[in-house]
RNA sequence: GCUGGUGUAGCUCAGCGGUAGAGCAGCGGUUUUGUAAACCGCCGGUCGCAGGUUCAAAUCCUGUCACCAGCUCCA
């Protein structure tokens, strides 16, 4: 029986193309016909199902339904047979163009009103219908294949059922979402499958438990993720990592603490506009809590390093100020919005904020902006977009502050993305409360997408606080704000990197770098002192003490994506040497012992691979 | 928070009304091993938790917690 991992080195599969519907004229048309077979399937075997919208997908396509009973995973099996009948019956998909009045009159006859809806959103006229054969038909801008015949019925799948608010509004009803997915054959299908199972391999939670990088526990609770030695050598390595980058651009340390008294988030604006992501208030007694006074954990760093700003007058000789903190802060994420360590509810953010003069904020912007690119340059992340995230006009009430602030931060933004010629695109209601953001938007194993770094421009909070520093002439004049933060958050970005690099950790990243492997326990002693000499060195080397036999050892190296495994046998202990083994390149011989250091201090040291 | 799904040994999973299973890991022994799995034995589970139905519940029902996919929301 063929195993997955011999499907993976199968060539023929691998060179198949799997086009998204975006690139494949003859993919949308049957993604686009699908669905309305979908949606004729779910009306034919329940009548009271209405239905909403029915889009394809980059891989599939779904139809949201309002239905007095959700679907369940029974039901689709019962769908997905009603399509092949109905694939069967090559129904004719026929165009037909209507006025909007006729439109409507169609619609009322059937009794849909999410339709009328829709319909309201259209703006061309005239509005065009598409029926499959002559008892269904829905209004769609189409294209579609000539026949449901066109459609082959082993290489269309239902893949599950999900609850969707009609119109993205959690206060509107919640519709039933089935996904499904088309393609033009069987193999096709097959391959999308595979390529799922693939991509769940790479999946940081898997690879993190099987690495040992980092746990959850029932008890502690969800979203509070705990770091395992490992995982928090992979932790420290990255923190130093930047801490080192920002001692070289006149970045200052500081530390504070976890909780504060909640009246320092209501300057702020966070207990006004961020409460609902906020712990709950922690109170002495029913008195106090009644106050609305006591303790909260901080959901950001912000107004702590504004306090120390504020400890001391300030000189427009001292700006700009950059106090950096690797700060651990809560948030109060709803339950089903957390996963893995790409959305966690205690994180740590490589917090830094910049108090600048108005005159400073371009320069400034733009140096934040060129240690964020050089950061990700290091850390080999490549496939990133870049988000101008600004306010929504039409939700003014969710932020702070004047017009002319935010139209001064946007500005400032927009500037630098100019300046420095990067692609990006617009996200409208994406910004922070109290400023508007250029985020570096990233993608996980299953193609979902985070953000990382992010840089914001704040006019607000330095208002807020009532900020000052004395200019030249002796006024008090009000500094800018810069929010920003590289990493984004250790955890969102440990969990990227873990799929980006599929557990394999280039050597500076590895927690253990190197293996030693005695061929048997007389070699023991010598693999001891060699590792402890490599220790000594600040390597981080281990000895399989286990007496397993070579390939076994070699084998729990491997599955522990070890970068270098040293081979110890008669041989080396003899010439005082390492058969050297290395993920990357298999074997590579014999070599004296201290080159062997030398070459993995040398690796370490520029980022590099043995 | 909402909709659907899943919780059985440290891990991966089988069992789905009638006395809790396998492989791996761990431990002990034999073997002293040369580049991806030596052999034998042993240990290991309030079947997520709490109620209920039943002569009998891992299995059916209810609630709850956690995880997974999606929606909403975000570093």
């Amino acid at each position: 029986m063929p195993t997955a991992e011999s499907a993976v080195s199968n060539s023929q599969s691998d060179a198949m193309q799997l086009p998204r519907t975006s690139e494949s004229p003859s993919l949308k048309k049957i993604r686009h016909t699908a669905s309305h077979v979908m949606a004729m399937a779910v009306q034919r075997l329940f009548p009271k199902a209405q239905v909403t919208i029915g889009p394809w997908t980059e891989y599939g396509f779904y139809y949201d339904f309002e239905n007095p009973e959700p679907f369940t995973e029974q039901d689709l099996k019962a769908i997905k047979k009603e399509m092949a009948k109905l694939i069967k019956q090559k129904l004719p998909v026929i165009r037909e163009e209507v006025s909007r009045e006729e439109a409507q009159q169609r619609i009322h006859k059937i009794n849909e009103p999410y339709k009328l809806e829709i319909l309201e959103d259209i703006e061309e006229d005239p509005i065009t219908i598409y029926h499959l054969g002559e008892q269904w038909w829905d209004l769609c801008a189409g294209p579609h294949v000539e026949n449901t015949g066109d459609l082959n019925p082993k290489a269309v799948d239902l893949e599950s059922v999900a609850g969707a608010y009609w119109r993205g509004d959690e206060n509107r009803a919640q519709l039933q979402r089935i996904y499904g997915t088309a393609w033009e054959t069987p193999e096709q299908l097959a391959e999308y499958k595979r390529r799922k199972e693939e991509a769940l391999k790479r999946d940081h939670r898997k690879l993190g438990k099987e690495l040992g990088l980092f746990i959850f526990s029932d008890e502690v609770g969800s979203g509070l993720p705990l770091w395992t030695p490992k995982g928090t050598i992979l932790r420290s390595t990255l923190e130093e990592f930047l801490k080192q980058e920002q001692l070289k651009r006149s970045y200052q340390p500081v530390v504070t603490p976890h909780i504060a008294r909640v009246d320092l988030f209501k300057t702020s604006g966070h207990w006004q506009k961020y409460q609902e992501d906020m712990f709950p208030l922690m109170s002495e007694d029913e008195q106090a809590a009644a106050a609305e006074q006591g303790f909260v954990l901080k959901p950001m760093n912000c107004p702590f390093h504004i306090q120390i700003y504020k400890n001391e007058l300030r000189s427009y000789r001292d700006l700009p100020i950059r106090m950096a903190e690797f700060g651990t802060v809560y948030r109060y994420e709803q339950s089903g919005e957390l996963g893995g360590l790409t959305r966690v509810r205690g994180f740590t953010v490589d917090d830094s904020h910049l108090f600048v003069t108005p005159e400073q904020l371009d320069e400034e912007f733009l140096s934040v902006v060129d240690l964020i690119l050089s950061v990700f340059s290091s850390l080999q992340l490549k496939n990133f977009k870049a988000r101008l995230s600004f306010r929504d006009p039409a939700e003014a009430d969710k932020y702070l502050g004047s017009e002319e602030a935010w139209n001064k931060a946007e500005g400032a933004i927009r500037r630098a993305v100019d300046k420095l010629g990067i692609n990006y695109f617009e996200g409208i209601g994406e910004a922070a409360f109290y400023g508007p953001k250029l985020d570096f938007i990233f993608q996980d194993a299953l193609e979902r997408e985070w953000q990382l770094g992010t840089v914001q421009v704040d006019y607000n909070l330095p208002e807020r606080f009532d900020l000052e520093y004395v200019d030249e002439d002796g006024s008090r004049k009000r500094p800018v704000m810069i929010h920003r933060a590289p990493f984004g958050s250790l955890e969102r970005l440990i969990g990227i990197l873990i799929e980006e690099y599929v557990g394999d950790f280039p050597l500076w990243l590895a927690p253990v770098q190197a293996r030693f492997l005695p061929v048997s326990d007389a070699q023991l002693g010598f693999a001891k002192q060699v590792a402890m000499q490599m220790q000594a060195q600040g390597i981080r080397a281990e000895v399989d003490t286990s007496g397993e036999r070579l390939g076994k050892q070699i084998r729990n190296a491997e599955k522990q994506k070890i970068p270098v495994m040293a081979v110890v046998g008669a041989q080396e202990v003899e010439g005082n040497s390492l058969s050297i083994r290395t993920r990357a390149s298999g074997e590579l011989g014999s070599m004296p012992t201290a080159e062997v250091s030398e070459k993995m201090k040398d690796a370490i040291a520029n980022y590099a691979n043995f």
